[in-house]
DNA sequence: GTCGTTTAAATGTATAGACAAGAAAAACTA
DNA sequence: TAGTTTTTCTTGTCTATACATTTAAACGAC
């Protein structure tokens, strides 16, 4: 029978909430590997017992594991502890997986002419009401989906097949197709909790951690190619980035 | 007085839980700017009385926008919203928010001599137990505080003053002292939740979103100089940057 | 045995109520 | 008027309960 800690070190209760204490010693069980990956957690009602807690209190405690990625729920299912996360070079995720060993998968949400979205028209420098080409896509590793990859194209072009947008990257795709070279990325990270809607499409539960990595690529006259907004599983990878400084000197 | 649609599109009621259409409600009147920056949002009880749902829902629905930075609560003040966040230049961020036209901010924690955590030791090369230098700080703008930077240095001077680190980005100071030049960094981004003790040195709250920036810094022969791990936290800045590529033919 | 049904167990949503803690406004006092 | 105390309103924590939904195991009929 597990024996929680709980109460060991009563005297330095200093008004850290139960639902507090109790993730922390959750957590505290993951990281030491004493349940690892795959691992079944006691269930809420286990829990209640053993932390004698109403079930709101260890619900507290577990959403923010769940949300770290750290755990997986569902219902009808025990709780189980995840898998560790893959590091991702970022421009070219689908070459990047590859490389790892990994069997990279693709599938085409759709490719469309749309009007160009109010926030992505001025990074594009093109005026609103545009018609641009739009390609939607979901990338896997070894089958289990890991980013929603969603470009805004700057020209018009229509000999993109879905064929083409499954088995190449976007890097050399675009600039193929538009006959120009790419020479700079600008991009920017933020953290997000997925909604209902990403969620879905990436096979995991809304509010988990992700990354949104929106990137501006440029040709060599500096005139902006395409836009690419990724949206990245935070439990399954993380964005790995190489940078090298010029030399003065 | 202010009126709520939730009830206009019962037609498409397919089954959303009542606190995640009540978060989708007022995440829209935040995005549309009807409750701009600094806006008081009503409190939960009026929210209760609105949409005639109990205060746990309520609540829940709220959450979220907290996590995601969108609003700021505090315990016996108006819940109001947040202002927009500051895109930061990876890499250098002190420098970037200078260049903003942000007034920079230092706050050294510590300088000390530490055994190498095992985490870090293999991305240094060196062995366990090895004795390095680890500098603490947290960065602000404009006062308020953005990043929690901290450096193990992989070898070990003794010649840096907290008036160094308070004054110059560790991008040239660490160098300078170390008496080589930087080559290549690599840096890896994740999505976290702000724990407690990373909420308070940013005067947030524990468990907003937040970005993990960790940098190791190689010099002309490839040797690790330092290592830099950065919490961003994630309301009030995004992480920018920019990738050059080398143009073959 | 195999297919379909029932049952149990697990997580998900929602309610109502109680008390604590912090901050600001109101009332009071000097 | 200025300073202090009290009140009130706000968010934070926690409980207990109820029912819904999903999954898997147990059971039965054939």
């Amino acid at each position: 029978m597990r024996r929680f800690l709980m109460d060991v070190d009563d005297e330095t209760l200093q008004h850290i909430p139960k639902y507090l204490r109790i993730q922390q010693e959750l957590l505290h069980y993951i990281r030491s590997n004493e349940w690892g990956p795959g691992a079944k957690i006691p269930s809420e009602a286990e829990l209640c017992d053993q932390y004698q807690v109403s079930r709101g209190t260890i619900r507290r405690a577990l959403d923010e594991l769940e949300r770290q990625g750290l755990i997986n729920r569902s219902p009808g299912k025990p709780t189980v502890v995840n898998t560790p996360k893959i590091p991702l070079l970022s421009s070219g995720f689908r070459t990047d997986i590859a490389r790892k060993g990994m069997k990279p998968g693709t599938k085409v949400l759709r490719i469309h002419v749309v009007k160009v979205p109010p926030d992505i028209a001025p990074l594009l420098m093109v005026s609103e009401n545009t018609q641009l080409l739009l390609i939607e896509r979901v990338i896997s590793a070894d089958d289990i989906p890991i980013i929603i990859e969603s470009a805004h194209v700057a020209r018009l072009v229509d000999t993109i097949t879905a064929e083409e947008v499954e088995s190449t990257s976007l890097l050399e795709l675009i600039p193929a197709k538009c006959h120009v070279n790419l020479a700079r990325a600008v991009e920017s990270y933020e953290p997000i909790a997925l909604t209902k809607a990403q969620a879905q499409l990436l096979a995991c539960r809304a509010g988990n951690l992700g990354i949104k990595d929106q990137a501006v690529l440029y040709d060599g006259e500096n005139r902006p190619v395409y836009v690419s907004t990724a949206i990245v599983r935070g439990d399954k990878a993380r964005i790995v980035t190489e940078t090298s400084f010029h030399v003065h000197a």
